[in-house]
Formats: structure tokens, sequence, C-alpha cells
DNA sequence: GCTCTTATTTGACTTTCGTCAAGGCTCGGC
DNA sequence: GCCGAGCCTTGACGAAAGTCAAATAAGAGC
């Protein structure tokens, strides 16, 4: 049996509508691996040449300059593809935020698969037209929005993404939910600084917005406001 | 004879790689469309469900706030393709920069060849993982590069995304070029204000770095100095 | 349960960039 | 060549977010 056959997110990844003769080809190709929190699966500039479909877990995507400062250009949940196929790969990191399982290929077997399956790379770009659509959502984020309806906007974002990774069908976003994200990261993902994320944090927390449990975890207490203030 | 056998994007677009019977077919379902300058092609929320291929000028994609702030997520140039084949409609508009000439397809209609004609899925599937290439590191100078960063790393983008475009084989980047952006535009695509976009233009100028012999036009007198501010 | 390490929060201050307001320059039309 | 509308530049000022530094709190390991 192969291990495709039990895999979580079988029919939500790429491999989705490959016939059991196919997921057989592609799962010869791949082969499961575990990475740890912190623990990096792609380094920026590397050429270990690898794309991998996400299982079960949270990483990020980085790039960063060269004195250090980091932005987080994607984050990728269970059923997301990583990785660049074809041409020049792309200068960026991978690194787990959580616990994380993924299905590795190497990309040259990945990408002479792809072009003998064209359904495989129709799901393919369904997935990256999809992510370059929220991508530039993100680009507004960046370039226009204030400290205040960048933290309401990912906070929003956070509890929509969240629900929807859960094997039970989702009812709308979760309105409490665990941040896979440090504050730093939240700051590498909105373009601020770890200060200003906390303060605006506090802010909603003292404003009623939202409650903070413990380090990771939000509660929505007032979804409307948290819309109002994304702008 | 087709419009596609005198296109001078024909062997670069997305229709690189179909036979002349292909061709033909494709030629079928779309037209050809001229827009000025300041014309929109695709508005914000329409569902005019269309998609093209830019044969000639340039082209902005904006999302907006409701409130009027608008950032430039994507540049199209020739060969490009622009819209969103596939799922939902993208909330972006896309206007002319300058007069264009542009392969427009019912969204409908396109969808259907395309998923007909593995090749061309794949020209779009490597044309989009570029674009989200790209689009990501432009997420990086939002995010975290400060404004004289940014209009080096813009006017260092400028010289080869321009050069591309020329006929004649590229000798690397131009050093004096056209910019196809007012400067709101450029204060919009790196999500600064026009009056910062304006001083650090004259800043460059007044350092010697670059010239401006008119509006529009810019030369890099000094690209080393240039490369070493883009960070 | 205690301690140590590390993440987070908070405060004071600085910097960068945005805002508001003139003023000047271009370029197209006559 | 002259005129005028729209762009662009410049200056003065203010606000938002960054920086630096310290205090506090939360977990991890014992």
């Amino acid at each position: 049996m192969s291990s495709c056959d039990t895999c979580v997110v079988r029919n939500r990844a790429i491999c989705a509508g490959l016939d059991s003769r196919e997921i057989h080809a592609l799962n010869a190709i791949g082969r499961r691996r575990s990475v740890t929190a912190g623990e990096p699966l792609i380094w920026e500039d590397d050429d270990s040449l690898l794309v991998a479909n996400v299982i079960d877990g949270v990483l990020k995507l980085t790039t960063s300059t060269e004195d250090g400062r980091e932005q987080i250009v994607g984050v990728a949940y269970p059923s997301d593809f990583i990785g660049r196929p074809f041409g020049p790969t792309s200068k960026a990191s991978v690194v787990a935020l959580t616990d994380a399982r993924v299905c590795v290929f190497s990309r040259n077997d990945f990408d002479r698969f792809a072009r003998e399956h064209p359904e495989l790379e129709h799901k393919l770009l369904e997935r990256t037209l999809a992510e370059l659509d929220r991508t530039r959502s993100w680009m507004m984020l960046l370039g226009r929005k204030t400290a205040p309806e960048k933290i309401a906007t990912f906070l929003l974002e956070m509890s929509e993404r969240l629900a929807e990774t859960g094997c039970t069908p989702s009812f709308g976003p979760a309105n409490r939910f665990s941040l896979p994200f440090s504050r730093q990261q939240v700051a590498d993902v909105l373009g601020l600084t770890i200060e200003t994320v906390s303060r605006q944090f506090t802010k909603l927390k003292n404003e009623g917005v939202i409650e903070l449990p413990s380090r990771r975890e939000v509660e929505i207490v007032n979804r409307g406001a948290l819309v109002a203030l994304a702008g």
C-alpha cells in the first residue's frame, strides 16, 4: 500500500484527480519527511532542488536582505505546494513554523512527472494562480496599510485560514485559534517591527476587540470592529 | 491569414509552442484590441471575465482600498499574460500605462481552450510561477526596504525590464530609458507618496547617480552606486 | 515548585516618511 | 512663441512607526 492511500490531503493537494496508477507512480518518486518547528526545508540560494506537498503543519517562505532584515513572503498550510518547479530556483527559504510533515520530490523527477500529467499541471496552475492572487492582496497590505490595519487584516486572515485546516468541515472563520507565529514572525509577515506588533495587540486587547489568553492564543471578541479596522 | 501569423510576440507569449492548427483555433476565439494610455481594460470587481496577451505597450495591475489608496501589484509588458483564468476573478484593475495592443479572449473560451491544450497550460504555468517569484521579491521591497532602497531597486528593475522589450537582442540592462510611469504611479508601485519619490529622485540626481533629462527619461550614470543603494 | 532562558511588553526618544501648502516647470494646444 | 492645465518639486511641519533600553512574563528543564 502506498503512503498516498492514507494521505489526509490526498483529495485537496495537487495529487487529487490522479488515478491509482498515476498515484502509484508519483508515490514512487516522492518520500515523506518530517520537519520539526524551526527546522529549514529549503535554504535561500540552495540548489537542493526539491519541491513538496504539505501534509501537516505550517511552514513559512521567507526572503532576507544581506543585513538580516526578513520578510515572510508566503505561508504554506496542509495541501499547499512548496517549491519552484521549472526554470530557475527562486531565492526563498522554507522553514517549518510548527512540526510538519511534507511529501518531497526531487525537482527533476517532479518536473518530468508533471510534464507527462496535464491534470496535475492544471491543479498546480490553479493553485499557483490562487497563490498569486493572495500574494497581490498582501502587496496592498504591505504598501498601503497602516499598522492597525495590517494587524486587523492579519487576524482576520488567520481566523479564516486556520479554520480551513481542520478535518471537520469548517463552519466559517474560527473565533479562537492558536497562532503558528511568534510576535517577531507576525512582524515579518506584516513588514513591521516586533514592538509595533506588540503594541497593536495590546491596544486591541484594551479596546475589547480581542482576548489574548496566552502568547500564541487569540480570541476574536468583536469581529465587526476588526473588519472595520482592516480597512 | 490569421493575425497570429504576424504577431510580434508570437514566439514569446504563451501561444509559443502551439502548431498552426492550434494557433488557428486560438485565433478564432480571440480578437485584437487597442487600449490608449490611461484607458482601463479590466475594472476591479467587474466580471467582464476576460483574459489577454499583451502584444505591445505596458499596463498596470492595481488594487485599491475603499478610501482611494492605490497599490500597483503588477506590471504587464509585451508577451505577458493578463487576467485570471479558472476560479474566481481576482479583484484587480488593469489599466494601460502607454498606448497598448492586446489580444483578448473571453475567459470561458480561453479556459476551455487551455484545458484542451496542455502545452499552453504549461506555458501559462511557467509564466505564473515566474510572476509569483517577482511578486514575492516585491513583497520584500514593500515590507522591509527604505525609501532610498525602494527607488534604487525600482530604477534597476526598470532598466532591465525595459531593455528586454526591444526587438533587438538586448545587451544587458539599458542605462537610459523612458519610464512608463508618472511620479504618482512610481509611488503606487513602491508604496510611497509622490513627494517622497520626487525627493529621492532629486537626491539621486544631486549625488550624480542618475540624470533626469525630462520628466519620464532616466539615465543611470553610476550603476554601481545604485546597486549599493538597492540593498 | 523553582529557576533560568527567552519571548514579549512597555517606555522614552528618534527617525523616516507622510501631509499640507506653495511654487515652478512641461508639454500640448493654439 | 504663448498660455494654461496638470505634473512635479520643494519646504515646513507632524505623525506614525522604528530604535534603544529596561522590565516583565511565560515556558522549558530540572
